[in-house]
DNA sequence: GTGAAAGCGCTAACAT
DNA sequence: ATGTTAGCGCTTTCAC
């Protein structure tokens, strides 16, 4: 019986037919294997390079269980943070033979499970979970081991696993700080969804700054990681006739959100409003903007979860998680230039 | 002989012996194939609910070829247009049950082609290129047929591929008209890289829109797609004492770039200057902006680039490549407003 | 140093 | 309607 189903691709046998020697020497010079004569190895090599062979990574997948694929799950790639993940993602990963598959889970559980079970299924080695938010149990369940994943820009609830976040928490009471020291005494703070540990963590962050300020008023808001959040939290404060000095966005997204609602209302930002928002997402730095805001090394936070990642893979040995927080750093711009007092 | 290299995941041997039938039994079961007796249907759907049992994809790929996976090439993902894309794609595919590989290229030839070998030897379906540029011939002869291979966003100059782009030209002059009818008489432009086809086409109906006007004078510079293009042809022009009252991106972020360097000088947008763009990215429409833009349809885009693909990749009898080009409409926003006469 | 052969988990003839 | 068997392209014992 002979299939026809073959491919165009040339196969192992190919080579080890046109370099009259055995399947396994080929494997042995594809994989740079113990001992095979510098003669034969040189012969396998030169009939590769002219077949042009390529070793199958299915074929090797089969038997190794490794595929070289790693996923990245985000929220939403329209949040420009997630874009420069990415990148620091994907150059790390290619640098290491690893492909990324991107998967958008909107922050919902069962769509983010699903994408699990599917990836499992089609063989993913390893997952960077960058927006993490509520059954990260599930999660590790259904992965099966804690090596494959590790956690990014938000901490997760579940111990045992690695991650790799900002200082969330001193980066957001610093900017709080430098607010009150620019004499506002009441200051927004507009949060995110409360299964976001960063959101919370710059929140908390917020009020240990704001309690240090006898007489200081916080107001609070919070609502989906998006421009509109900000937006309509702006706009409900001044429709209230609120009168605080400034605004801090969860995110710089949010941020440009609080922006928009105070155009929007005839009001200029930093004279009339002080606005502030996180990430230093490329935008923030823009004229249009000049947006003050709490820098997170997005950079070091994707290539080092990339090197934890593959880290674990590697090691078969007993696993202990690495977790490190990132120090953030805050850019002041025009955006919170007004001195009150 | 026996491998322990065995993983945790239940085969289809497992199912097989807890349902008391054969393999091939269980995998019609699986691929829903012809006749099975609903009682042994039954009797393995059961089993493989309760064992959990999940067809492993890698083993599916080795004896079918195919891996469901496809590959999403964009130049650089920090651009706001490709998130948008890769959303309609990443949907679309997820639908069909494929997932998708994103790889950045930056526009360079080498980048894409390296990509593309080593995705091929991992085993790609198809794959979608957002960023064509120079070599379509290699590419195509790397993918080794034209069925797997989609462009979007950019014409490829290479024949017999299928493609979806906008119509760059007529919205471009439409856009241009919009301008000269307002009574602006010098208008800058500035273009793209000149392997873009997007960005050329653009520029053509720039110039078939100011040849209608006599007397109206063009001024074109050009780069890389990026902010830091508009910002500097701006600057430079602005320093020049040029006196156009009008100025194009051929995408928002370059447009983006032109309102800060129009800012910066202490001008105003859209008093001083008016400034349009390309693409309708979502900060287009934000108050902070207000960019009167030229709107492509991502999502169309995106979703029916998957479904040509994934119809070429299906028919195995002769190809012919679908070709579309999607109207762009145009949306005028305050960046314009200002009437010169 | 090299080869033979088993097997990774499945699909697809080919029997029955 | 169901079972048997031969691969898919590779890695990996195990012999020699």
């Amino acid at each position: 019986v002979t299939t026809l189903r073959r491919s165009n691709a040339t196969t192992i046998a190919d080579v080890a037919a046109a370099a009259g020697v055995s399947i396994s020497t080929v494997s042995r010079v594809v994989r740079d294997d113990n001992d095979v004569s510098p003669a034969t190895r040189e012969k396998v090599q030169d009939v590769i390079a002219s077949l042009g062979y390529r070793p199958s990574s299915i074929a090797r997948a089969l038997v190794s269980g490794q595929t070289q694929i790693l996923a990245l799950f985000v929220s939403d790639l329209t949040n420009p943070f997630y874009p420069q993940l990415f990148k620091a993602v994907e150059r790390a990963a290619a640098q290491a033979g690893y492909a990324v598959i991107v998967c958008s889970t909107d922050d919902d559980d069962d769509t983010a499970a699903h994408y699990v079970e599917r990836l499992l299924q089609q063989g993913l080695d390893g997952l960077i979970y960058a927006s993490s938010g509520g059954e990260e149990d599930t999660l590790v369940e259904l992965l099966g081991d804690p090596r494959r994943l590790v956690f990014v820009n938000r901490r997760p609830k579940v111990t045992g696993c690695s991650f790799v976040v900002s200082d969330n928490r001193a980066g957001s009471a610093s900017l709080t700080r430098h607010l009150l020291q620019n004499g506002h005494r009441m200051i927004g703070f507009i949060g995110g969804p409360s299964f976001a540990a960063n959101a919370n963590e710059r929140l908390d962050g917020f009020h240990d700054a704001m309690r240090e300020v006898p007489g200081a008023t916080a107001l609070v808001s919070s609502g989906p990681f998006s421009k509109d959040t900000g937006l309509k939290a702006t706009s409900n404060w001044l429709k209230a006739g609120l009168p605080m000095t400034a605004i801090i966005g969860v995110n710089d997204t949010v941020a440009l959100g609080a922006m928009e609602g105070i155009l929007d209302r005839g009001l200029r930002v930093p004279e009339d409003m002080s606005v502030a928002g996180f990430d230093n997402v490329d935008l923030a730095s823009s004229s249009v903007l000049r947006l003050s805001t709490v820098a997170q090394d997005i950079a070091a936070m994707g290539s080092q979860a990339v090197q934890i990642l593959l880290g674990q893979l590697r090691r078969k040995d007993r696993f202990a998680p690495t977790q490190v927080i990132l120090p953030s750093s805050l850019h002041l711009r025009q955006s919170t230039d007004a001195r009150r007092e």
